[in-house]
DNA sequence: GCCAACGTTGGC
DNA sequence: GCCAACGTTGGC
């Protein structure tokens, strides 16, 4: 049984129209550099599991579309590259401490779901992007709550 | 750009 | 192993 979560990313470094035009509209979701974040990924991300693409740090905040996971977890590369921005000297590709996964973009929302469109929602209290304080950037969602969220798009 | 809320680090 | 200081996230 497949799960649901919701990905969070700021456009201006990975967009869903980014994913959109990767290769394949296939990229990897890279760069997770909190531990509960990254034991999501690497333990419970599965190939089939269905994930909301939020937009952070924009006005509104808003889920743009659906994407699908595609690759299981494996060590994230960005860690030992020194060039990179998420580059971290303590994961090795013989000790990987961040993980990544490979996620396709299947379908752009109509229109955009909103964070104060969630939030008024009586449908989908509990959803933890809502609540306050709320740094997670991979979230667990329930079917229920995706279900909904899925029809607010179309 | 501000800053509240949170996660991580490191001195003790 | 506590917790103050620091760095980051992300809504506003």
């Amino acid at each position: 049984m497949g799960k649901y979560w919701l990905f969070k990313s700021e456009p201006d470094v990975f967009s869903f129209a980014d994913l959109a035009a990767s290769p394949g509209k296939t990229a990897p979701w890279d760069g997770v550099r909190n531990f509960q974040a990254r034991n999501f990924l690497r333990d419970e991300v599965k190939p089939g599991d269905q994930v909301l693409f939020y937009h952070s740090r924009i006005q509104p905040p808003c889920i743009v579309g659906i994407a699908e996971v595609v690759r299981e977890a494996y060590p994230d590369p960005t860690a030992w590259d020194p060039t990179s921005p998420y580059s971290d000297s303590r994961s090795t590709p013989e000790k990987p401490l961040w993980y990544a996964v490979d996620v396709r973009c299947t379908r752009e929302f109509a229109s955009p779901v909103t964070l104060p469109m969630l939030k008024s929602d009586p449908a989908l209290e509990g959803l933890l992007v809502i609540r306050k304080g709320m740094r997670l950037s991979i979230q667990p969602v329930s079917e229920t709550h995706f279900r909904h969220i899925l029809k607010m798009g179309d």
